[in-house]
DNA sequence: CGCCAAGTGATACTAACTTATCGTTAACAC
DNA sequence: GTGTTAACGATAAGTTAGTATCACTTGGCG
């Protein structure tokens, strides 16, 4: 068994998803938190966002084209919308559903993802 | 200017895409490709692709965590469908909708893309 | 306090794709 | 047919993202 430590490291991690609220890159993740522990190290962020990840404390987020990002798990079905001015994702409540009227004849589906792309409050300027 | 040849590479990767009708990994097209050129190199699909798509022919299909497929240009707006059992990629008709009322507020939405995900008509067995 | 293994930071390395290089082949204009 | 050169095939090299290594640091229990 693999026991957990409480690093300063990991709280800044921790804290900047939390803080932040919305999905971030590793390298995002590696930014923001330096503001509280400088000088860390982006191997520790992956270390961590993989353990994260398998503590079921963070969940990968897939965008086309795109390394995954990370959010804090346990959030509701929702998708995102990704600002092609700052390039950051944002979460969106809702869903269109609707869309086993367009699954194609025969074809089972499972699940789904979709993306919104376009500009933020903040970029909409 | 570059003059473009017709060689039997080129005229069997297009055939590869207008007969399976579906996006292809750079890998299928080679697949399918070398029905008609035994030999075709790897290397001469990236740079059709490549080719075909500065000419409008093909249009990139980014996927989550997937390298680029491809597709031929100009089809009407639509969405894809990934199984996950032969992990091919399908086109689907038509579009929930309705995506302004979930956007948030202040954010300007330019463009969107969604995928479907589960099993397809032969794998669905 | 003092031990000691988990964790860290720097960096080397792997893995998966894609592009560049280069000698050879073959379109196609004449 | 002949010549020019775009295109090809094999493979080396480049990219990008993420993982492994290893000496050093530090969290946390006795």
């Amino acid at each position: 068994m693999t026991t957990q430590r409480d690093t300063r490291q990991r709280r800044a991690i921790r804290k900047a998803f939390r803080t932040l609220g919305h999905p971030l890159s590793p390298q995002e993740v590696l930014e923001t938190a330096r503001a509280d522990v400088e000088g860390l190290g982006i191997a520790t962020v992956y270390r961590n966002l993989r353990s994260l990840q398998d503590d079921g404390w963070l969940e990968p987020v897939e965008l086309p084209g795109e390394p995954a990002r990370y959010e804090m798990a346990g959030k509701g079905h929702h998708h995102h919308f990704h600002c092609r001015g700052c390039d950051r994702v944002y979460e969106v409540e809702g869903c269109p559903g609707n869309l086993r009227g367009i699954t194609p004849m025969g074809f089972e589906l499972e699940d789904h993802e979709f993306v919104l792309y376009g500009r933020c409050d903040s970029c909409a300027a």
